[in-house]
DNA sequence: TATTATTCCTGGGCGC
DNA sequence: TGCGCCCAGGAATAAT
């Protein structure tokens, strides 16, 4: 399941294989993939060029010629594949950008979950999960101060806290086990209950990992694999997530998993553990 | 306003 | 073998 770091390995991937490319034409072939009818969303994207491709948290954004862009998220499963004319379609082949030269660039999604939406470059803001999406998750944008603020204000336990995408970008279901796991806090502790020794800890954690796993270009879980085909190489890297019942790596409890806002959760009941503010 | 629940999808795993 | 059932989850949307 792509988070940051796959989107950014993703992002990458395309533009080594597709910037400067010319789009002969386009097919969409499951129409709810897209924010407009088919027509105009077709019509808009022929005899343009892809120009480069930016990332916002989970969002690529494809810059084409003529000022538009094409927000692209992948959702759960969603990726890119260059293939030739003549291979194959796949059937969960849902968008097919037809190149100018012979390569059609091909929007595969098994569970149909993602989306892309066709805006005038500048009104990404006008896509619903861009207008209030956090800072990224890097040294620079996610400040102690801002998390220091946020946290006082919200007394909401710290897992689903960081899915929230408009408090942090780019954080998914993975990355947010291990960052806790990493940083020594249980998942259901309320964020305004952290001491601020925990949040320069969950801070570090969350940049230092997501700096790791873009290295490591992502983690692979099922079917994600990045606009190269490649697997991600960081799923030999996770201490806690998927290990349910196996001994923790540093106590060697067996780690527990509990399902918290809808999401499967998993943690060491003996490293981590809620505290009220007495305990600072 | 803030928070929580529901919804979208399908492949894979399970029990029978 | 094959059927029915349940689970996984990001984020928009609806509901509380």
């Amino acid at each position: 399941m792509p988070e940051l770091p796959e989107v950014e390995t993703v992002r990458r991937g395309l533009t080594q294989l597709v910037a400067g490319s010319q789009i002969k034409k386009v097919d969409v072939i499951y129409e709810k993939m897209i924010n407009l009818p088919k027509k105009p969303f077709e019509d808009a994207l022929r005899e343009k060029t892809i120009e480069a491709v930016d990332r916002r948290g989970k969002y690529l954004f494809i810059r084409i010629s003529g000022g538009l862009t094409i927000v692209s998220h992948l959702r759960m499963e969603g990726k890119y594949d260059v293939e030739p004319e003549g291979a194959p379609i796949g059937k969960h082949t849902h968008v097919i950008f037809h190149l100018a030269d012979g390569r059609q660039l091909r929007y595969n999604d098994t569970r149909k979950f993602g989306r892309m939406n066709l805006v005038h470059t500048g009104d990404e803001m006008s896509v619903a999960g861009l207008r209030n999406i956090g800072p990224e998750p890097t040294e620079r944008d996610l400040t102690v101060d801002y998390m220091q603020t946020i946290f006082a204000k919200s007394k909401k336990m710290i897992k689903p806290f960081l899915l929230d995408q408009s408090k942090i970008a780019g954080l998914g279901n993975i990355y947010a086990d291990e960052v806790l796991w990493l940083s020594k806090i249980h998942p259901e502790q309320p964020v305004n209950l952290l001491t601020l020794d925990e949040i320069k800890r969950l801070r570090m954690n969350i940049i230092t990992e997501i700096q790791k796993a873009i290295a490591g270009h992502g983690t692979t879980v099922h079917s994600y694999s990045n606009a190269y085909g490649e697997a991600g190489s960081f799923q030999n890297h996770l201490n806690v997530y998927g290990r349910t019942n196996k001994p923790c790596l540093r106590c060697g409890t067996p780690i527990v998993k509990i399902k918290l806002a809808q999401r499967g959760t998993h943690f060491c009941p003996q490293c981590q553990v809620i505290h009220g503010e007495e305990n600072e």
